[in-house]
DNA sequence: TTGTATGCGTTATCAC
DNA sequence: GTGATAACGCATACAA
C-alpha cells in the first residue's frame, strides 16, 4: 500500500531517529553522534551508511524533542510592539541575522500596540520555554520581567527601558541624538523648535528624547516647546500646533516641527498637508527621528537610527548570557547589566535648510 | 538556601507537572487532566488543591513536551519574502489575529528577499515541526513545497501560486483590481499607460498583474506598454520612463504610470521627485496598486489590497485543513485545493484626478 | 568504536 | 474519580 514515488516515506510521519537507526543497521546513538557533529568518533563506513539513511528517509532531527532533551531549544523570544513602525522592521532585520549566525531561531511576536497582547505573548514565550527574549514593548512592567530573570531567562530591552526592572539594553544614544538635530535646526536659523512626542506612558526613549530635547533647547539660548500628540486622538495637538504656528508667524519667528519618531512625523506631516496644500513644506519645516521611506520623497531631514546594529547588538547581548549561563552553574550567570547607546546620524534634506533670511 | 521571596523556586528551572502534582499531593494524571479542561471529571476539591498549587508554583505547562506527546505542538510556519514591503506587515497581523483567535502560534521567517534564506527557513521549520505553512515568498520551487504536502502538512500561499503545486491559495483579485485601475486612468482622460512592473521571475501576481493590464488597455482601445523595474538596478527602466515621457510630452499625450506595487511606486516616485524637482505631481500621474502609508502624503491614487482579510483567510484554510486532518485519518485529509481572491478597492487621489484639458 | 538504558515533561491507556 | 505507567523523539552516562 506505500506509495514510493518519493524518497520519503509517502504521506505518513515524519522519520525519527529510531527509522534512520534501523534503515542504517545501527543504534540510535550512532545517529544522533552524527547529528551532533561527534563525527571523529565514527567510522568512516558507518558513516557512509548514516548519511545514505538519512537522505533516503529526508530525516530531520525533531527540535522540541531535542530541546525537551538538552534543556534548551534554541529559541529566543522576540516581542514587538508595532511592526507598523519601520522602525522595528529594521531592528528585527538586525534580529534575524544575528540570531541565524548563532545557530538561534527567533520566535517573533507582534503585539500590534496593544498592551494586553505584550502580556499574553511573554507568557505564551514562557510556555515555549524560550532561552530568552528581546523586548520592546509598550506597556510591560516590572514584574512581568522578573518572571524570566528570577528563572534565569535572560531579558535584553530595546529602544526602552523598564522601571524598576535592570537589565541589558540596547538603543539610540537619545541625549546625542536629540543634541545634534536640534543644533541642526539652530544653525539653519530657526528660532522656534517645536518638539512633538507621543504621551510618555511606560516608554522611556519618548521621556528621554523630550527631555534631551528641553536640555538643548536651553543650552542653546533658543526658544522650544512641546507637544503632547496622541495618535488615537490627535486633534487637539494638531489644533496646538497650527495655534502655534499662527503666533509665531506673527511674531515673523522662523519656527521648525521636530518629530520624536515617524509615526508622529507622518501624522503631522499628513496634517500639514491637509491644512497648507501641496507646498506645505514651503510654510513650515518639518524633521524627524526615524528615517523611514518617505522622509526621502518628502525631502525630509531626519535622524537616522543605526537599527540594524541595534537588532545584532541586543542578540549579542542575549548570546553573551547564554553561554554564560552554561560555563557556571545557572545561578552563576550574574554579570552587570549593560547598556548599549548607539549614535544616531544627522540626514540633511531640504526640509530645513535655510529657504528665508530671518525677519523675512 | 532557597530563598523564596517570590512565589516561585528562586532562580532554579522552571516547575514541571510532577512539582505540581507533588504540591497538590495528587499524582500527575489530575494535573494533566486539570490543564486539559476535564474539569467534570474532578472533585471541587481536588481542583483547589491543584489550582493553588499551580498558582503557588506559577507552573506553565511545556509546550515542547506537550507537543512531543500528542503529536501536534500549535505551531504554524509563516515565511514572509520581505517585511520592509508594508503589504507583508498588514498580511502578518491578520494572520497573527486569526492564529491567536484559533490557539495557533505563528512561527514567523522573514526571508529577506533572499532566496536562499527561504529554503533555509522552510526546511528550518520542517525541524520544529509546524503543524502547518503560509507561505508568500519569492522563489520557492513546487519540490521544496512537496516535502510538506507529502509529510501531511498543509500549504497555504498568500498573493502567489507555484507552478505545478497545487494548494490553497489567498489573494488580490488582480484581474479585476487592475481593471478597475486602469479604466479608471482611462476614464480619467489618460491615453497612454505606462505599466511598471519588476521582473517576474517566479512571482505568479507580477504576470498576472501585468496580463491583466494588457487585456484591459486592449479592451478599452487605448494605448499602453509595460516597462520592467529591477530594483536592484532600477537605472534602466528609469531611463525608459524618461524617454516614455518625453516623447509622449511631444505628442501631446496624457500619459500616466502605474505601478504594480508599492515597493516599485517609491522607487519611480523618487526618480521623478529627482528628475522633475518637488512640483513632480504636476507634470505626470503615477498610480499604484498597494495603499502605503506615504500614499495619502503624496496625493497618490491607489488600489488598496485586504490585507487583514488576505491574512485572516490563509488562517482559516490551515485550520480547516488541521481539523480535517484530525477527524479522518491523517491520510484523508484529501480536499480540493481552493482559491480565495479578495477585491481590491480603488483609492481616488489627486495624482490621477484630471488637471490639464486634453491636448493643452 | 558501538550499543543499551534511562530520563526530559507531557498525555494516553489502563487499572483501581 | 483517581493514579500508576508507558510512550513521544532524542541525548547521554555507561557498559561492551
Amino acid at each position: 500500500m506505500q506509495e514510493e514515488q518519493h524518497p520519503m516515506t509517502s504521506a505518513a510521519r515524519r522519520a525519527t531517529i529510531t527509522d534512520v537507526a534501523r534503515a542504517a543497521g545501527t543504534g540510535k546513538t550512532s545517529i544522533s553522534r552524527y547529528l551532533n557533529g561527534e563525527t571523529s568518533v565514527l567510522s568512516p563506513e558507518l558513516r557512509e551508511r548514516i548519511e545514505a539513511a538519512i537522505a533516503k528517509l529526508d530525516y530531520r532531527p525533531n527540535q522540541m524533542a531535542r530541546g525537551l532533551k538538552r534543556g534548551r531549544n534554541r529559541l529566543v523570544g522576540m516581542l514587538l510592539a508595532d511592526l507598523t513602525n519601520p522602525y522595528s522592521v529594521e531592528v528585527l532585520q538586525g534580529v534575524e541575522a544575528a540570531c541565524h549566525a548563532l545557530g538561534l531561531m527567533p520566535l517573533i511576536c507582534h503585539a500590534a500596540n496593544e498592551v494586553d497582547m505584550e502580556r499574553r505573548y511573554l507568557q505564551l514565550l514562557t510556555t515555549y520555554r524560550v532561552e530568552g527574549v528581546i523586548v520592546n514593548a509598550l506597556g510591560v512592567k516590572e514584574e512581568l520581567l522578573q518572571t524570566f530573570s528570577l528563572g534565569g531567562i535572560p531579558v535584553v530591552l530595546v529602544d526602552r527601558s523598564v522601571e524598576g526592572f535592570v537589565t541589558d539594553m540596547v538603543g539610540l544614544d537619545n541625549p546625542k541624538a536629540v543634541a545634534l538635530a536640534t543644533r541642526h535646526l539652530v544653525d539653519e536659523g530657526f528660532d522656534d523648535v517645536v518638539f512633538i512626542v507621543q504621551p510618555f506612558k511606560r516608554v522611556s526613549s519618548r521621556r528621554a528624547r523630550e527631555a534631551a530635547f528641553r536640555d538643548t533647547i536651553g543650552a542653546l539660548g533658543a526658544t522650544g516647546s512641546t507637544i503632547v500628540l496622541d495618535l488615537a486622538d490627535a486633534a487637539p495637538a494638531l489644533a496646538a500646533i497650527d495655534a502655534h504656528l499662527r503666533d509665531a508667524g506673527a511674531n515673523l519667528q522662523r519656527v521648525a516641527l521636530f518629530a520624536a519618531n515617524a509615526p508622529v512625523a507622518l501624522r503631522v506631516a499628513l496634517h500639514l498637508k491637509e491644512r497648507y496644500g501641496v507646498d506645505w513644506q514651503q510654510r513650515v519645516a518639518l524633521m524627524s527621528i526615524d528615517d523611514s521611506e518617505w522622509a526621502e520623497l518628502a525631502g525630509m531631514t531626519t535622524v537616522r537610527q543605526p537599527t540594524y546594529d541595534i537588532g545584532r547588538r541586543a542578540v549579542e547581548f542575549l548570546h553573551e548570557r547564554l553561554e554564560r549561563g552554561l560555563e557556571r552553574g545557572p545561578e552563576g550567570a550574574r554579570m552587570p547589566a549593560r547598556e548599549c547607546l548607539l549614535p544616531g546620524e544627522l540626514v540633511v534634506r531640504s526640509s530645513t535648510r535655510r529657504k528665508l533670511s530671518p525677519g523675512t
